[in-house]
Order: structure tokens, then C-alpha cells, then sequence
DNA sequence: ATGAAAGCGCTAACAA
DNA sequence: TTGTTAGCGCTTTCAT
């Protein structure tokens, strides 16, 4: 516990010796736009290596490597100088180059639509923490549904040698990836199935749980009920889609085009379109909610309204319960999704070379109030 | 547009090459608990290289690098001839090698405490953007808010030689930052300062923005007023308590010690101290909360109460507009911390070195209503 | 326009 | 117990 304090001059030497601007270095997301690098300048040729360590201790440097990585077969007098010169130099070992050598990066990427979209946010969490046990990393990067991101993302995960994938897929067509997972590298696919390819995926039941939930607004006496959801490229949409259709057929309930809308999440979309089934001669009596975004811009249009209108989203969310009426939902388990994703992933790491898997989970409706209302005709 | 479809046996051998264990590998982040490294089995070894590209194309092994990274000096012909090596062997360039040798990673580190959390959510998704315009990829871990892990993710980070790192720290002594900084790595804290070191920090101006959550209750009228917010040894929740008796003390209104309590977000926690406010000859008729996870325990609390008490939170949330009442908060701007975080951080890994900055925002006080409900004694 | 050689910092294999 | 050598796949330097 010594206070010791750096000099201040230091810090400020090390930057200094920077190089000039920091995109001239090295280029990650390949970027058309950026021209290719070109000053060399080092970054952390100024940080001891295990050659130096060795030098400063008057010993080989295997030996600092050994005592680096806690094996066995040093004397603890080398020891002890080993480490008071790591400590002296300020030494740390570079992971970087560790990583070429031993040919694993211990490290995952992740790629999904939104880090900050509260459904994918836990997600992430999970698969962070499972990564943390197997001793592993996690890059990630948000995609924002867009299909060239996602494999711009995906790509240069790849070129870092990710030992595995876990891809909330934007693109529909991953052979992009086929020489990836040929030479090895694991990738699962969660939220949503891969696109012409054959890959692990994790999903939740979207069409069992749209068909319960519209089934719950019929068996509450709604004959006319409004489908307002994602972008149809995206799987759940359009699975949510069917299992609307489904429980509306089951029910013998004719399915009025207007009544039908896919697209963005944006909140204006979602108004205008929830406006329009709302007015006219027969105007939807409830509105099912393809997912958390679209119900919380749901939420808001009715409580402008003065007729009440029964609702039942898709996801849940924080909160969902204060609101009046509490909003019912069908819920799925982000944090499960993600565990379960990164858990076959490092199965599969772990050498487990089975046919791919397709992982269901259940949804899980909750009835809260919104999705009980009568209709009002 | 080829549609090849590699044969199903290939990725299966792939993985069977794999070496048995994933842990066995490598390991990231030290866990003394496992034991060190041992089966070499090689990762990606079965990946061509530029090498094997070079001899295909029947090139120099600097021709194909050439071609690889966009560099003049190819021959169309000899650029054709490299690509359809590049192509048919599925060669990608190895980021790692790359990396060893350039010195630079073009990756960035963040730590924080909960990447699921509502509020680091946002401010994580930020720094990625910013990452993500200057080229660089994101690598990020939550503390937990845990000093210990913190320090290990910080230092495993490190070891990757990340270009900088963003923090918010979990740690009161950053002092083992000291070599890393000195040797370079650019260091910005956000949201809570650095301890025992000077570094850049990007903070919301948490005493300000309490002073005046807690002033505008006093201006409805209110004279006991509760204060539940994080743990002490958090620094937002000192400053916001700071804020709290600064506002107390302007007004000329005692500070009763039971009023005030400063411990963990969690529900049961914040429940048990708000009943006991609550309860009693003198109750407060007011609350003040220190963050967004205690504000949404308190919204439930005072939901299950008969006498209405005023909130004010700190933090925005969504739907804090939507609840009855709808809750006034003192908003900040998650993204916008992040973002000048990540953008200071560049400035620096681009050569700016003058003095450690101390950048504060402001916060924002919304009247939504709970702030404004007038005691009822 | 092209390539051969050196070396980034580490670990593996093998000596001593 | 300890050290030496080779080489991971790439970029840099300097030839040609």
C-alpha cells in the first residue's frame, strides 16, 4: 500500500508521443470512405515486455513468462525478483500478442438491434455474464437493423478472431458467415432465425404467444382487434402476425385489411396507423402490440382517447403494471434468451458438435387490466 | 450472388478440432480459483493466411497485404488474381496479428455498472456510436458495482491494450490505474470521479440538480422531506444528498436524521426505509429519491397508499409521464454523458494533452405533478 | 510494381 | 529449475 504518486509529467509524455490523429492508426469497421492507414507510429512501444522484465531480474524470459502465468517450476527467490521487477517496470502482459500465439481471443461478440432498447439491454447482460464465467470478453455493437452493419459488424468480429458469435440478426441472408463458421468460429443466433444458413438459434414462441394473447382480447368479447407491429423483414413480425391471424381464424373472425399494420417503431407510424383503425364507421375495439416499443407508443395514444380500448402488447416492461389500466402483456424473458444463447454457444466451444439446435422458450401472458376490457362499441 | 453452400461436414470438423474444454484456453480476466493454461491445440490454425493467399495467387506475401488493406502500387492484374485467391481459400485478415504488430487495437473499453440498467443503457449505447464513427470497436463489462471487478475488468482491458477506456467507476482508488495511464491508455471517468488519481471526468451536476428537486418541493409547501438514495460510498449519492441539506438549509427547515437514508437500490431496502418515513407522529409528506431504481420503488410504494405524498425523483425514466401522477424528475442525459465521454476520450487518443478536464452537465427539473401534490398533515 | 527479411511480444517445444 | 529457439500472421523496411 504505498501512495506512490506518477509524476504528473508522465502521463502527459506518453500522450504526447501519440500519433497525430487517431483514425490514421488502424482501421476496425471497414469504412470505404477512410482512406487505407499509413503512419506507422508505435502506441505502446514505450510499455516494458516480458524481455525487459527478464533483463531487469537477471533471468531468461520463459522464466517471466512462467511467473507471469503462475506455472510451475520457479524457485521462489525468482520469483520474488520477477515480480519486483513486473512491479518496478509497471509491467503487464499484452494480451495481444498472447492472443496470436495461443490462437484463441477469449473473447465473444455480440451484435443486436439496440444496446439500449430495454428488451435487448438485460439480453446483453446475460450474455455478458456468461461470457464472465467462462473467462471471456465481450465486444458488442448495435447493428440499428441495418443489414450492412450487421455484417460490417460481424465481419470485423470475425477479423479479431472471436472464439464465438451470438447475432440478434438485421440481414436475412447470412452465407456471408458460412466461411466463418467453417473455419470454426461458433455462432448462435437469438431473437431471431438465420437466414439461409444452418446455425444454433434461441427463440421465443412469437406465434404462440400473439395467438394467446389475441385469444385472450376475443374471449374477453372483442370481434375487432387492431394488429400493430414491427417491420415485416423482421421474423417476429410476421410470426406474431400469424399467430394474430390464427387465434382470429380459430375464432371464425373475418381479419379486415385495415386492421393490419406492419412497420417501424417510430412513434408517428404507430400513431397514424393506431388513428386510423380507431375512427371510421367500425372502428377496432383492441389493439395487440407487436412489440415493447410499439405497445409504449400504444399506451400513450390511448390515454389521449376518451373511449377506452383494450390493449395487449407483446414484452413486457418496467412500470407496465402502475399504469391505468395496468397494461396486460405476453411476456418473454430477455435475460433467459441471452443466457441460453451464450450457454450453447460455449457448448459448442466446448467441443459439443451436434446438428444445430433450435431453441424455443415460452411466453408467458399476464393479464393485467388493458387486455380485459370490454369493448365499447 | 454465388448461393454456395458449404458442405454440412465442414463446420462440424471445424468444431470437432476444437480442443476439449473452452476454459482451458485462455483465460482473461484472472481467476485465481482456476488453474492456469495447458493444452496449446491451436484455434484458428486451420485459417489461411496471407501466405497461403501469397502462394496461391503465386504472389509475395507483401502483394497480397497490399491488396488486402487497399494499398497503391498493384497491378490490376495482380489485384485480380489476389482477390480470387482472397476468395476461394475464404481468407479474412487476422485482426490480432495486425494489432501486435501496428500497436494500436482500435477498440475501446467500458465499464460500468449495469450494462442492463435503464440508465447505463443509453450511456453505453453512446459511447458506442462514438467508438463506432472514429472506427473503433467496443469492449465493455459491468462492475456490478463491485471495486474488485471493476479493477480486474479495467486491468484485463488493459492487457488487451485497448486503445482508452471509459469508466464509471465502482472503485474509490484508482491508484492502479497509474502505470496504465502513464503508459498511455486514455482514461475518462463518467458519471462519478476518479479516486486518488487525475483524470478526465464527465459528471452530471448532481448537487445542483438535487438542491433543486428538493427546493421545488419546498416551494409547494412541503417542510418534511424524506431522502432515500444510494449507497454513500457512491458519489452522486453523497452530492445528492449534499444537495438535499443545501436546499433544507436555505429555507431555514431542520434536516431530521431519520429522514434521510442512504443504502442499496434494492426494492426490500428502499421499502422498509420509506414505511418508516412514512409512519410515525411526524411523517414526511414528501420523498425525495436518489436515482431511478429508487424512484420506480417509491412510485410502487406510494401507489399502495391511501395519503398521497409528494416524489420527485432523480433521474428520468420512461413513462414516468404516464403514471398517476405522473412523476416529476431531475432529468439527466444519459447519452449526452456517454457521448462526451467517448468524444473526449478521442480527443485525447488523438493527441489533445493538456490538463485532466472536469466536464459537468446540467440536469433538467420536469414538473410532471407528483412534485407538485401539496402535504396533507 | 513487387518481394525478402526482420520483428511486434508472446508461448511451445526442447535443451541444459 | 531455467534458458534458448522458433514462430503465431501480420506490417515495415528496404531491396530489386
Amino acid at each position: 500500500m504505498t501512495p506512490r504518486t506518477t509524476p504528473p509529467g508522465d502521463a502527459r509524455r506518453a500522450r504526447r508521443a501519440r500519433r497525430r490523429t487517431y483514425e490514421q492508426g488502424l482501421e476496425t469497421v471497414a469504412d470505404p470512405a477512410r482512406p487505407a492507414t499509413r503512419s506507422p507510429e508505435r502506441r505502446y512501444g514505450t510499455r516494458p515486455t516480458m524481455k525487459d522484465v527478464a533483463a531487469r531480474a537477471g533471468v531468461g524470459l520463459k522464466t517471466v513468462s512462467r511467473v507471469v502465468n503462475g506455472e510451475a517450476g520457479v524457485s521462489p527467490d525468482t520469483e520474488r525478483r520477477v515480480q519486483e521487477a513486473i512491479t518496478a517496470l509497471g509491467f503487464r502482459r499484452n494480451d495481444s500478442a498472447r492472443i496470436l500465439r495461443k490462437g484463441r481471443t477469449a473473447s465473444i461478440g455480440l451484435v443486436l438491434e439496440d444496446l439500449a432498447d430495454p428488451f435487448y439491454a438485460p439480453l446483453s447482460r446475460a450474455v455478458e455474464e456468461v461470457a464472465r464465467t467462462h473467462g471471456a470478453l465481450l465486444i458488442n455493437g448495435s447493428s440499428a437493423e441495418d443489414p450492412d452493419r450487421e455484417r460490417e459488424l460481424v465481419l470485423a468480429l470475425c477479423a479479431r478472431r472471436v472464439d464465438g458469435l451470438v447475432i440478434v440478426p438485421a440481414s436475412d441472408d447470412h452465407r456471408y458467415l458460412e466461411p466463418e463458421i467453417a473455419a470454426g468460429v461458433a455462432t448462435v443466433f437469438v431473437d431471431r432465425p438465420p437466414g439461409l444458413i444452418e446455425a444454433d438459434m434461441v427463440l421465443s414462441d412469437s406465434f404462440t404467444g400473439a395467438r394467446e394473447g389475441v385469444a385472450h382480447l376475443i374471449a374477453h368479447g372483442h370481434r375487432r382487434i387492431g394488429f400493430i407491429g414491427d417491420h415485416p423483414k423482421i421474423h417476429t413480425a410476421t410470426e406474431r402476425l400469424r399467430g394474430y391471424e390464427a387465434a382470429m381464424a380459430e375464432a371464425g373472425l373475418p381479419v379486415h385489411p385495415s386492421w393490419l399494420a406492419l412497420g417501424g417503431t417510430e412513434p408517428e407510424r404507430v400513431r397514424v396507423d393506431a388513428a386510423s383503425m380507431l375512427s371510421g364507421a367500425e372502428p377496432v375495439t383492441a389493439l395487440f402490440a407487436g412489440n415493447n416499443r410499439v405497445t409504449v407508443t400504444l399506451v400513450r395514444v390511448l390515454a389521449e382517447r376518451e373511449r377506452p380500448v383494450a390493449l395487449v402488447g407483446f414484452d413486457d416492461f418496467e412500470l407496465a403494471d402502475l399504469l391505468s389500466p395496468p397494461v396486460t402483456v405476453v411476456a418473454q424473458d430477455p435475460a433467459r434468451l441471452g443466457r441460453s444463447a451464450a450457454e450453447l454457444l460455449f457448448r459448442r466451444l466446448d467441443g459439443a458438435d451436434d446438428a444445430p439446435r433450435r431453441v424455443a422458450q415460452p411466453t408467458r401472458l399476464i393479464a393485467r387490466g388493458s387486455g380485459e376490457l370490454a369493448p365499447r362499441d
